[in-house]
RNA sequence: UGGGGAUUGGUGUAACGGUAGCACAACUGACUCUGGAUCAGUUUGUCUAGGUUCGAAUCCUAGAUCCCCAGCCA
């Protein structure tokens, strides 16, 4: 055996899958999406797990598609969810499988319940079943159907399958107990009649099963071991186990753990898709969006999401994690590997007076001080120059490393410059820096070794290409965006500054051939992802994350 | 007020009757052609009350708080 090793602190279902291993066991977990939607990070966490334990224990993880409700269900979610689980970097070989293709044998193992006098027909609507459900602490009403005799639920069961009734006329439920205190077992239902087209099986059925009935059985015709899912299903295990002891048939464990939270950000599909369906963001892959084509075009790697997985662990206790450690991750990634580029978001034009008009001069810039290999780049430097306008303040305290009259500094790669002027406009705004350099600083060393604190980036204003510039928040203004009024829905915690878009931004002529999904370190501000919306003309850039701010603390603290 | 779960620094997690540890955040300092990175260091915690024990985050009792369940969704 070559398996990956698992950490040396096992979680606790880890914990579990080893002891059983030890006995001797296999391996078999699985992946079961429901093709309703696009994946979200939170279901990043459940294949880091399924998939993770897998590799680890040295058996194999199944992709299953839990399509057993054509209503919400389509053929391009199936597609996307493959794509995202590839991007992430999994891979389930040839174990692709839909509940859909069990469709027969989950037939004809309601009937085995029926015949057996486990599962019965019954008439009533969904309102009147829910009358006779009973409360949480009032227990149910049986069925006036309950003791129908046996052939005739296989009759009328049969019939609803030929597509006799109409959608809600009847259900298949299973005969448990309408006085249990866990209402999962009050007779639930297992099929309901659905006139519904669906994605994989087409018109050939009219009857389809729920959750409860499908899962199940689905893990054990597939020899899953260890079936792990979110703790609302906690509830059902007693009737996963039911079904399966009924049938007596292969019983893989049911194994519950929290589902991954974040502050000020979503992670249930539906609430995901309210907002792609009301237009409070660009779609299901919208940089804000906590899904996985989100976070791709938002530029955050995948190796990223997978360790942040790693780092929020697996444990029963209902957290919710701040997003730096998500931020973290994704910065810790690209400081590895995105290349360092020179970008201006807004432009302050500087004038190098005592350089010749026309000229331009070049140099070599490092593409990434983490990786020699990363080679280097030609930058081009002319008299006039964009810098960031933050980078200059007139009243200057003294812990403000950067541009102020007087003041010299290291434009980066390039040469030391010193402001010797200030051009404002009638309101008294500065619109442009006059600036000498000195030509010994060439390269940014001064060969006399003299110091400067401060390097600011910079872009030659002949060369510079415009950009437009993408800047995220979170989409929340609440740490827990459910939390609501009464009568209130989670929309009113929407972020109203989620997105502010720079039109003008000035980058570096290298970047002329970035392509979408193209990721850099704009030095000393953050990193950008180029968008898909960017065209040959105009470059568009999201920022993905911020560099770490201590910069701006240092200039509160010297102002203060 | 029925049933099912949970509770360890700011956040996420370890410790399985024997020194409460790790990561991130925060804060100090060093270094630096990114106020980034890196390196060194510091601060902060067992829900409460009893009990068992030489010794309790861990075992027992009582309580508090939070989450989930009354879809023919998953």
């Amino acid at each position: 055996m070559h398996e990956e090793r698992p950490a040396e602190r096992l979680d606790f279902i880890r914990q579990i899958v080893a002891d059983d291993v030890a006995t001797g066991k296999p391996v078999v977990t699985r992946f079961p999406p429901e093709p309703n939607g696009f994946l979200h990070i939170g279901h990043a966490k459940a294949i880091c797990l399924d998939f993770g334990i897998a590799r680890e224990f040295g058996g194999r993880c199944h992709l299953r598609f839990d399509d057993t409700n054509p209503l919400k269900e389509e053929q391009r979610y199936i597609d996307g969810i493959k794509e995202d689980l590839r991007w992430l970097g999994f891979d389930w070989g040839e174990h692709e499988y839909h509940a859909s293709a069990y469709f027969d044998q989950l037939y004809a193992w309601a009937q085995t319940l029926i015949r057996s006098g486990k599962a019965y027909v019954c008439d009533l609507s969904a309102a009147e079943m829910r009358d006779r459900r009973g409360t949480l602490t009032a227990p149910g009403v049986e069925s006036p159907h309950r003791n129908r005799p046996i052939e005739e639920s296989l009759d009328l069961f049969e019939r609803m399958k030929k597509g006799e009734f109409p959608d809600g006329a009847r259900t298949l439920r299973a005969k448990i107990d309408m006085a249990s205190p866990n209402l999962n077992l009050r007779d639930p239902v297992m099929y309901r009649i659905l006139h519904a087209t669906h994605p994989r099986t087409g018109d050939a059925w009219c009857i389809y099963p729920t959750y409860d009935w499908a899962h199940g059985q689905s893990d054990s015709i597939e020899g899953i071991t260890h079936s792990l899912c979110t703790l609302e299903f906690e509830d059902h295990r007693p009737l996963y186990d039911w079904f399966l002891e009924q049938l007596g048939v292969h019983r893989p464990r049911q194994i519950e753990f929290a589902r991954l939270n974040i502050e000020r950000t979503i992670v249930t599909k539906r609430k995901l898709l309210t907002l792609v369906e009301g237009g409070h963001v660009r779609g299901w892959d919208d940089p804000r969006m906590p899904t996985l084509r989100g976070l791709r075009r938002r530029g955050c790697p995948p190796e990223a999401i997978v360790e942040f997985c790693a780092g929020v662990g697996i444990t029963k206790f209902n957290s919710r994690t701040d997003p730096v450690l998500l931020e973290n991750a994704v910065r810790a990634q690209l400081n590895r590997a995105a290349p360092r580029v020179m970008g201006v978001v807004d432009p302050l034009k500087v004038v190098i007076e005592n350089f010749p008009e026309d000229a331009t001069e070049t140099f070599e810039a490092v593409n990434n001080p983490e990786d020699p290999s990363a080679g280097t780049r030609t930058v081009p430097f002319s008299r006039e120059l964009w810098i960031e306008r933050e980078d200059f303040m007139e009243d200057a305290p003294k812990k403000f490393f950067r541009l102020a009259p007087g003041r010299e500094v290291r434009l980066r790669s390039a040469y030391f410059v010193t402001c010797v002027g200030v051009e404002k406009d009638a309101s008294g705004n500065v619109t442009e820096l006059r600036c000498t350099y000195d030509p010994a600083t060439r390269g940014g060393d001064s060969p006399d070794g003299r110091k400067v604190k401060g390097t600011l980036h910079w872009v030659s204003a002949r060369h510079a290409l415009d950009a437009e510039v993408r800047l995220y928040e979170p989409l929340f203004t609440k740490a827990n965006p459910e939390d609501v009024e009464a009568g209130e829905e989670f929309l009113v915690n929407l972020n109203p500054e989620s997105e502010r878009i720079v039109a003008g931004a000035k980058v570096e002529p290298s970047l002329a051939g970035a392509r979408p999904g193209d990721r850099f370190q704009f030095e000393r501000i953050g990193y950008f992802c180029v968008d898909p919306d960017a065209t040959p003309e105009r470059l568009v850039f999201n920022r993905t994350a911020t560099l770490r701010e201590t910069a701006k603390k240092a200039v509160e603290a010297g102002q203060g």
